[in-house]
DNA sequence: CCACACTTACTTACTGGTTAGTAAGTCAGT
DNA sequence: ACTGACTTACTAACCAGTAAGTAAGTGTGG
């Protein structure tokens, strides 16, 4: 198997689907059907027929279940992170302000939310195949909020007792978590945004030991 | 090898276990295969397996596997409330202390929480047979919070704005199951009472805007 | 004390359904 | 003419549920 030279990176437009487009068409599918359905649940062919095609093509391009579950994985990793302008995770209170945000847009992408409850829930089964992607995921989360909660321990110079920034990060995520639970087995009951908002200002008011307001994006 | 003659009815040294106690055992194996597989794909064979029976035994003792399920999330429900002295839930300061409580001696029952966790999570999707159980499940949970949050509001003759107390016993059931969730997928990364208590604490002092200190139960 | 009827707790065997994955062939576009 | 994107057809496995049979227990009348 000899290595073809470079091709360029810029792909030209052709009329049939090219490739790219295409598994992203089923990214996006399997996302749909992953989130309403589970990982198990959800069949290949209920993947296959929403863009299409039968259930041998989807795997023509993705190559097992299992595989075509990582990409979606990072799928959502990619689209979310592509709404942030800035293209990088802010810190401080900016990070707060954008768990909020991010909370209040969640609220109206029900399908995101749901794919992400249940895969996270089905992830903690013996040996699924997304439990090392959702534990990293949790411990870059827990890194990067308790960085921020540093970041505004030291703005207001408070000095936080061992371990009290990892808490408080574990606390937040723990809580947009569980909220996204009670909000997807009912709507009415729970406020996403509004709870959201409340709760994270409350982890950081007892944190910081002086009221924090998390205003407005 | 003759047996001495006696009419004891009060032991009965059954050979065949009873009806009612090979229900415990499919419940408690099923409860096993339903936290570590999930429901849709923890199988009966599995259940039966695990108590030396075939699946179509399971059937017989419980109909289908959607009936088994129920009595798998009633019977969890049972164990819960057994552990409380007072066999009722209490109210005011002592439900935190007994949630936090809970989360402590839940550190020591894996098993237990993982169930929880896998069928709360596959409960958000389409159709499934727990959803209902769990969304009544947070209902319930939501208002006995509440309504210590507002016993605790009136001891201290804290006027709460509306829908304040709901807000933070949502936030409350949120962080328990959220930190569940990162305490499964990483036991090391969270301490699960700790973090409880740490959480509850912060909640309830920014809620009442007064400093909240649960004490070892 | 025993015989008979009945019930319970299963088993074996099967049905109809669904699944991921494979192999081979078709066909359009370059 | 060749490559890539599929389809059709198949497989081997697994699943819940059903039906029918069996053996072991239980209650009852004599």
């Amino acid at each position: 198997m000899g290595m073809s030279e470079a091709t360029e990176q810029a792909a030209p437009k052709t009329k049939r689907p090219t490739r790219a487009h295409r598994r992203e068409e089923i990214l996006a599918a399997a996302t749909r059907v992953f989130g309403s359905k589970g990982y198990h649940q959800g069949s290949l062919v209920d993947v296959a027929a929403q863009v299409g095609i039968t259930h041998a093509g989807v795997l023509h391009h993705f190559g097992s279940k299992d595989k075509l579950l990582w990409e979606v994985l990072e799928y959502r990793d990619r689209v979310d992170v592509q709404h942030l302008e800035g293209k990088h995770i802010p810190g401080g209170m900016d990070l707060f302000r954008h768990l909020v945000t991010t909370a209040r847009l969640n609220a109206d992408r029900r399908g995101i939310v749901q794919a992400y409850a249940v895969l996270t829930g089905e992830s903690v089964t013996d040996g699924h195949p997304a439990s090392s992607w959702v534990a990293h995921r949790f411990s870059v989360l827990r890194g990067e909020i308790s960085q921020a909660v540093l970041e505004l321990a030291t703005e207001r110079d408070v000095r936080l007792p061992d371990g009290e920034a990892e808490r408080a990060a574990g606390s937040v995520i723990a809580l947009m978590d569980g909220l996204q639970l009670q909000w997807l087995l009912d709507p009415d009951a729970v406020d996403l945004a509004e709870a959201t908002r409340f709760a994270i200002e409350s982890i950081l008011t007892a944190t910081l030991g002086s009221t924090v307001e998390i205003t407005g994006s």
